[in-house]
DNA sequence: AGCACGCCGACT
DNA sequence: GTCGGCGTGCTC
């Protein structure tokens, strides 16, 4: 409690006669029955301690709990009797009233539990949950006492002690009791020495020094723009190459020389340590890196130093959103395209763009979404005026995007097997002759399966959705887990008439065999997701690619990101089209995205690049326009066909799931929840219910259904109302996910 | 989430 | 007759 509240209520108890003072708290368990304020008594011992936003433990029925003090009253809200509070967990408080507000927003705005959106604010470390608590170390530190008596005569060993540390200034224990640990008490004890216990922190971050870069005019440019228009949201949009985080340290710089904070948001892949000290270099220890390459413990400490005002700069993937970070002067979401930013598995399904949104409001500062592939919803808010834009359209180092090369695979696999035409093997010949580098890029195989001609690449879809069908082998059907349109399975293709009907992928195992047959002396680096995913491997394969230890790097989406290789000369894109037929909307979005992403690799020094893409739909839109790196046509494109069949931006989407054990009675309640909702929505279109992507998951089977809307408000009572009807329901588990990132 | 209460089936 | 199944309801 505030000292003024600790007034008033000494107040209040003299005159007014008030006895009792009760703390509303919200308990640790994530479910929708308990997802309210229990008033508990504060016991007199505990009156100075118990704040809001801080943290205590209460009994709550047969348990002891941990929950977060949300509100101090002096009357109860209830006609039970109060129990009382039995400690106070931290002496601090860990929500401060910013974070407790944004807390209620992303309740209001996903429908989850308060306490889930609370838990998701903190580090695991300080989740009340698992009981275990990281335990707080401490460095002792000596200072000379500025007032001593010179007067008092010193041993040889004492005055070793005090010229040592008055030519430091500070002094860690450990480097004093190597002289003598008894001198040293000693003289903490005739007061000669201070001595200040400070918490330990795990990771420490190695500084070096870099010039800053001069900015080329568009970077100047940009800079200026932001610098200019206080409390905006800002499009920034920057080729590949085009310097956007040069930009971004910038006005971080700009901020900081104002006394402000910042807060960084990368996708996790591009959070690598290259990308942190690139922002070290030029702010030094300023920073605070939250990667996923870091223990609970340094998480923690992490967040304690940024909570204690240490940090000015917070770097993180999603969740550095939630940064305690106090006078904000810009937030930057760098790659805003990424589908990352969206928390799509457990509860609350956040999306860390709106909430960057949300803190600028509450800082009055500003937010920077950078990409060289903005998302469609994000150009349409700056073409619209919403969000201003600001564009880099050339690169630094002042070159051209690399040509672009567009092979007809049709073509290539009438003549011949294997999965590399000969545009693509000379290319590569050329470059191990010339020994220069190679980035291929193999096109991650869907989640779920689709039915593919190997002829001629067709692929069946949805009359009504546009998306690719989904091959359910149980069923033996095609279906839509859109709308649930559903469709026989064929044996002979309907576009060329051959029965060459399949639903393989090719994995980078099966590529890397055919390189070695073609290059038997090519080193080869394969990168996916089996190879990176121990601790650190991504970031090893990385270096030992740039120091030319390889001549090839293979690998998936994660090959495509921001990384800067000097020496390489090709990228070559053996299919193109697999994420094309992801059964998504935003499947020709996300092939653009990542074609014009992984083209950006080629060339990025002195040297001429290309590109060569590998495709069995050479005429598609996403491929054409990202071969002539045309970002603004190719969003002209798909805005046409988004308005056509009322996808986002035009309309937004929220995902109804309904899982359980009973598929026959989940698909009944599926029905009634959709007459429901039609009976109580107006102007809303509504799909389903139909089986999820992945229709069973250990024995819980999956429905959804899909909202098309234009307006929010009407959407959360109807929502609440069916939450609550099914929350003691343990045969059904409804989920709503707004603006899905993909809908499984 | 846990735990108690309560109302029906197969057992010493 | 009674032990125990888990459906239902409550926790300040």
């Amino acid at each position: 409690m505030k000292a003024s509240q600790i007034d008033l209520f000494f107040w209040y108890n003299k005159y007014i006669g008030g006895d009792i003072l009760v703390a509303g708290v919200l308990v640790e368990i994530s479910h929708q029955s308990v997802d309210r304020i229990f008033d508990y008594l504060i016991p007199d011992s505990l009156l100075d301690d118990v704040l809001i936003g801080g943290r205590v433990v209460v009994p709550f029925g047969k348990m002891t709990l941990e929950g977060f003090v949300l509100e101090i009253k002096d009357h109860k809200d209830t006609d039970v009797e109060l129990k009382e509070i039995i400690e106070v967990v931290d002496r601090d408080v860990v929500l401060t009233e910013e974070l407790l507000s944004l807390g209620k927003e992303i309740q209001k705005t996903t429908l989850a539990t308060l306490i889930s959106c609370y838990q998701v604010m903190l580090p695991k470390a300080l989740k009340a949950k698992n009981g275990k608590r990281v335990s707080i170390r401490y460095d002792t530190y000596y200072h000379l006492n500025p007032s001593f008596d010179s007067s008092i005569k010193l041993t040889s060993t004492q005055s070793k002690i005090i010229d040592f540390v008055r030519e430091k200034g500070e002094v860690l224990r450990k480097e004093l009791i190597d002289i003598s640990a008894s001198a040293v008490s000693t003289l903490v004890k005739k007061k000669l020495l201070m001595e200040e216990k400070r918490e330990h922190y795990r990771f420490q971050s190695m500084i070096y020094r870099e010039e800053k870069k001069k900015l080329t005019d568009d970077q100047r440019r940009a800079v200026e723009e932001v610098l200019s228009h206080p409390n905006q949201t800002f499009l920034l949009y920057g080729v590949t190459g085009s310097g956007k985080t040069e930009v971004y340290m910038e006005i971080i710089e700009h901020y900081l020389n104002l006394g402000k904070t910042s807060i960084v948001l990368v996708p996790e892949i591009s959070l690598t340590p290259q990308m942190v000290k690139r922002f070290q270099s030029r702010f030094g220890e300023k920073i605070a890196a939250l990667h996923s390459g870091l223990s609970d413990g340094e998480k923690y400490d992490e967040w304690r130093r940024i909570y204690r005002g240490e940090v000015s700069i917070v770097i993180g993937a999603r969740s550095a959103i939630f940064a305690p970070l106090p006078n904000i002067g810009v937030i930057i979401v760098d790659e805003e395209h990424s589908d990352s930013y969206k928390q799509s598995d457990p509860n609350p399904r956040y999306q860390a763009k709106d909430l960057a949104i949300w803190r600028s409001h509450y800082h009055q500062c500003s937010v920077v979404f950078g990409s060289a592939t903005p998302s469609l919803e994000s150009m349409a808010r700056a073409q619209k005026g919403v969000y201003y834009f600001v564009s880099l359209p050339n690169r630094v180092n002042g070159k051209e995007l690399p040509p672009v090369k567009i092979i007809d695979m049709n073509q290539v696999m009438r003549q011949n097997r294997g999965y590399f035409s000969q545009e693509l093997l000379f290319g590569i010949e050329t470059r191990m002759k010339k020994s220069e580098q190679v980035i291929l890029l193999l096109n991650r195989r869907g989640y779920s399966s689709f039915v593919t001609c190997k002829n001629c690449g067709f692929t069946f879809k949805c009359p009504n959705c546009d998306i690719t069908l989904t091959y359910h082998k149980s069923s033996n059907t095609l279906r839509c887990h859109y709308c649930g349109y559903a469709d026989k399975v064929h044996d002979i293709c309907p576009e060329c008439k051959e029965k060459s009907l399949s639903n393989l992928g090719i994995g980078t195992q099966k590529i890397e065999e055919e390189i070695s047959e073609n290059f038997p002396t090519c080193r080869i680096l394969r990168m996916d997701y089996d190879t990176t995913s121990r601790k650190g491997m991504h970031e090893k394969m990385i270096t030992a690619f740039q120091n030319h230890e390889y001549d090839i790097l293979l690998g998936t989406q994660m090959v495509a990101k921001g990384l800067d290789f000097s020496c390489v000369t090709l990228v070559g894109v053996i299919n193109a089209d697999t994420s094309l037929n992801i059964p998504d909307f935003r499947s020709s979005e996300n092939t653009f995205s990542l074609l014009s992403q992984v083209a950006g690799r080629s060339g990025r020094s002195n040297r001429d690049g290309e590109v060569i893409i590998q495709t069995f739909n050479p005429e598609h839109y996403a491929i054409h326009y990202a071969s002539k790196h045309d970002y603004f046509s190719f969003y002209q494109e798909e805005m046409k066909i988004r308005r056509q069949l009322k996808y986002p931006p035009y309309y937004y989407l929220c995902n109804v799931r309904i899982s359980g054990k009973d598929a026959n009675y989940l698909f009944d309640e599926a029905l009634k929840i959709k007459k429901s909702l039609e009976r109580n929505l107006e102007g809303v279109i509504l799909l389903g219910p139909s089986v999820a992507t992945i229709f069973k998951v250990n024995n819980i089977y999956r429905y959804h259904i899909l909202l098309k809307y234009k307006d929010s408000k009407n959407l959360y009572p109807i929502f609440m109302k069916i939450i609550n009807h099914y929350r003691q329901n343990t045969k059904i588990k409804i989920d709503i996910d707004f603006n899905p990132s993909q809908i499984m």
